[in-house]
DNA sequence: CTGAAAGCGCTTACAG
DNA sequence: CTGAAAGCGCTTACAG
């Protein structure tokens, strides 16, 4: 039923090779020719069966995206990057999580292994690096995206500037006047929390650092236990948006004004941090440009390009609202 | 370099057929040879190639998704609801966005045509309807996620209880005496606005409603006019999380105390809900459960079922916070 | 139970 | 400039 090389062979009346040359290579055919083979693709409106062509061709101009969740605040942007990107290219975008414990990733590994995709783009997973390293071993080209600051010897990725990003929130309460910031950070494991704090330190020393999650349960208890304890502060440099508006929260249930008070400074720049109350100052991670230059990068290398040593840098932003 | 079925036939000293068919059916193949296939398949790695599979198969096992955007807030949940069943089953999912215009959707139906997946999953987009129906009528099976409560005869899709969700809201807000909502909606050619409201107004008159976007914005402005016309009301109804997160804010720019002076609330659950001040009592949309209902029922479809002409429908629910 | 052969729908040297 | 043929890596009747 569907239309296939031979028909517009026929309909034409050349050869197939003929019509495959006028749909791709589009040289060394005769003027007229071509144009009647293309005039004949128009009128059957066929379209090549991209697994046919990607079985002759050794290539499914598709790439892997692999993501530990779908429902982090963030996937989204980097998602958007990645989609606008590969798309452009003419390349499909296939999507695995492996949320769904071992067997989800049973199941993507199977799918690198039946190369089902050309290239892969990966969120760093906090336990499959190994698995991913394996893949990059068998030939295939992978680019991390990394949010944990974690090094990568060996796998190209795109990072962002967590340090800088940690100095230009403690250089903006500085600026205010702060000098007594309380710092509330995620899990020490990930590098981002160190270089986040590094970078703070580098410019403000903090009176007082207590690490969570990255929740906003975290920014709550931290808050509320500094305030028990009697701590003086006059800053919260938050690790992430979802601990800020914890530390919002307490801070306005115990009566503290912000940012008069108490600054506040975030991290991420989430959709909900223009809601907040005050609107959020926070450091902005630039997840849709990652998502951009990861695709890039991955693209470039699967056109022949060498993958860099280096990691992508993509700088961090400081985005004054409100809270500082 | 990859190994093919050539190589296994050939370590094993049977044929491809034979392979093929203890890889796929498993019967009628001699137990012990059977093991022994099985045997230097593990050694060897093997893996078919998908593409090779689907070529001689004439299927992808692959769905592909579509979407207009992949940064609204839900859009996380409707994915992973999708992806957690499209990987539990074994099939891939190819993602695609219209968000880049004319060209992505151009880009999308060629990939549609090429028969790069089995099935269509579709997040309906305003305009991108009249494609997606020639798509079915062309033979690929389409399965519609709803989130506009439009009519789609002749199109499977998955909806929610808009009328229903509306209807709570309004119990939730009589249960605690309030006589005089406001009520700020979304675009008015959305069905879902008017099946909100209809539900609304059939448990509580609305002393006033108000239309706008789906955003933050028009919340506080739709409160602010309210309050400066000298409108008196004891509630807002607002369709969507982010309407009434920007009615929360007016609220609290004039002083009023909410739940105390004016009830508030909202539509989706978005994870900001638990964020805002006070939490947002909210009409849960069930993301996540209409995307593994749509995954589902486009799967089934794919296996031979039929596909229904009634919507399938998964019921709202009141999250009752603080704000109502 | 098993193999040889044809076929899926393309691309790409190889001849001409 | 163009076509016949081989090949990409599988599956699946068809014989036996």
């Amino acid at each position: 039923m569907p239309v296939t090389i031979s028909d517009v062979a026929r309909a034409a009346g050349v050869s197939k090779s003929t019509v495959s040359r006028v749909l791709n290579t589009g040289a060394e055919v005769d003027v007229a020719t071509a144009a009647r083979v293309r005039e004949v693709i128009a009128g059957l409106g066929y379209v090549p069966r991209s697994g046919a062509v990607g079985l002759a061709r050794g290539s499914s101009r598709t790439i892997g995206m692999f993501t530990p969740s779908l429902t982090w605040p963030w996937m989204g942007e980097v998602l958007q990057g990645v989609a606008d990107t590969v798309e452009a290219a003419g390349y499909g975008m296939l999507l695995h999580t492996s949320g769904g414990g071992p067997r989800s990733m049973a199941h993507f590994t199977a799918q690198v292994s039946a190369r089902a995709f050309d290239g892969l783009l990966v969120i760093v997973p906090e336990d499959s690096l190994g698995a991913v390293t394996e893949m990059r071993r068998r030939g295939m080209p992978v680019v991390l995206i990394d949010d944990h600051g974690h090094p990568r010897p060996g796998l190209p990725h795109v990072a962002t500037t967590n340090r800088a990003g940690g100095a230009a929130a403690a250089a903006r309460l500085l600026a205010s006047g702060r000098r007594r910031p309380l710092v509330i950070t995620g899990p020490p494991r990930f590098g981002c929390v160190r270089e986040r704090l590094d970078g703070f330190a580098s410019v403000l020393p903090a009176s007082l650092v207590l690490d969570g999650e990255f929740t906003e349960e975290t920014g709550r208890r931290a808050v509320e236990r500094a305030l028990a304890q009697g701590v003086a502060f006059d800053a919260v440099f938050a690790h992430n948006d979802l601990i800020a508006a914890g530390a919002l929260r307490a801070l306005r249930a115990s009566g503290r004004a912000v940012p008069d008070d108490v600054a506040v400074v975030g991290f991420d720049d989430l959709p909900m941090a223009r809601h907040t109350e005050p609107a959020l100052t926070t450091v902005r991670q630039p997840m849709r440009e990652m998502g951009r230059a990861a695709a890039r990068l991955l693209l470039s290398g699967l056109g022949g390009a060498a993958l860099p040593d280096e990691p992508l840098v993509i700088p961090t932003e400081l985005v004054v609202r409100d809270s500082a």
